[in-house]
DNA sequence: TGATTAAATGCAACATTATAACGTTGCATT
DNA sequence: AATGCAACGTTATAATGTTGCATTTAATCA
């Protein structure tokens, strides 16, 4: 808590799509592990940084790359692999499995399932939440006895704007 | 044509998890690709059998590892992710996007979303077809004026078998 | 405080998954 | 025979992810 100067509040807006700064991300970040126990090191919150300020689904080794610029001490790939296990298993990043590519979720501070826009086109990635999906998952699992522990949905396809811009 | 002895009909079950035979199913397949001018090669069907007789997503290096086994012709990795592609744009075979492994599509016949459910402890997966959740997504999906193109659900779990036989 | 211990990181080697680049085969048509 | 074409073969390599162990850092407590 020592390293907080802000006490950020999580968005509660149903349609925000998650339009909010890097730094106040982390922030929030920040507070969540802190409430956990969890520990948010200086290399594991560099690594969400990095991955708000990518704005697209990023690679592990990108991200190894990414680093290396960034700082005079070089990490290898498990270093980067480890703290994104770490990230995921907070809630603060999911992988995207169509892309092997990792991605900061835009909402930690809910526990929830997400649902990935992907564009082919431009490769940026659009999150959503929606509880009737979940619903329906649910049911689906319930109907063969299955008892679910993640859920991936993701959807590749062309985002409003690439279309706008005439991509095909 | 005149390779297909018997003209196999396509499920029409909507409750069919796809409990048929290898055979049935890779005859279906060739029933599919005739009617559509694709050609499923002997190598290509042979990879679908193997699919089929393996009863759980595979992975493509162990398929070149099957080959090696059946044949004694040995195939490389690119002939094989060659043949999968080819399977996958028929329809025949989905590829598994969290366990980097292929599977046999139940129902080739109809153009469809799977929806898979994979077991993290015996490996296997079931495939449901669920029209209602396409449909949810369709939605979100035109919320924000995407164009979707393939859909990715893959929900991880434990299967109502090994839930029964005691594992965690 | 310094000793103790657990957690995190660094690092080398390795394993797995996928593709690039180029060449060959076999068959159909001319 | 020459041409075209789709599928397949071969080699090498890219891209992604992991294991095992040494080292450092950080939390805990006598």
């Amino acid at each position: 808590m020592a390293l907080l100067s802000i006490k950020p509040r999580p968005c509660t807006d149903p349609n925000c799509r998650g339009q909010h700064a890097p730094a106040e991300r982390v922030a929030l970040a920040m507070s969540l592990c802190d409430a956990r126990g969890a520990q948010l090191t200086k290399l594991r919150r560099k690594i969400l940084e990095l991955l708000w300020e990518s704005g697209r689904p990023t690679g592990a080794y990108e991200l190894v790359e990414a680093l290396k610029l960034r700082d005079s001490r070089p990490v290898g790939p498990p270093t980067v692999y480890r703290a994104l296990e770490f990230l995921i298993s907070q809630g603060l990043v999911s992988k995207i499995e169509s892309r092997n590519a990792y991605i900061p979720c835009a909402h930690p501070e809910r526990r929830h399932d997400c649902l990935f826009f992907i564009c082919s086109n431009c490769g940026a990635a659009i999150e959503l939440e929606d509880q009737r999906l979940e619903g329906l998952i649910s049911k689906d699992a319930a109907l063969i006895g299955f008892r679910a522990t993640r859920r991936v949905v993701e959807v590749e396809g062309t985002c409003a704007r690439c279309i706008a811009a005439g991509a095909a």
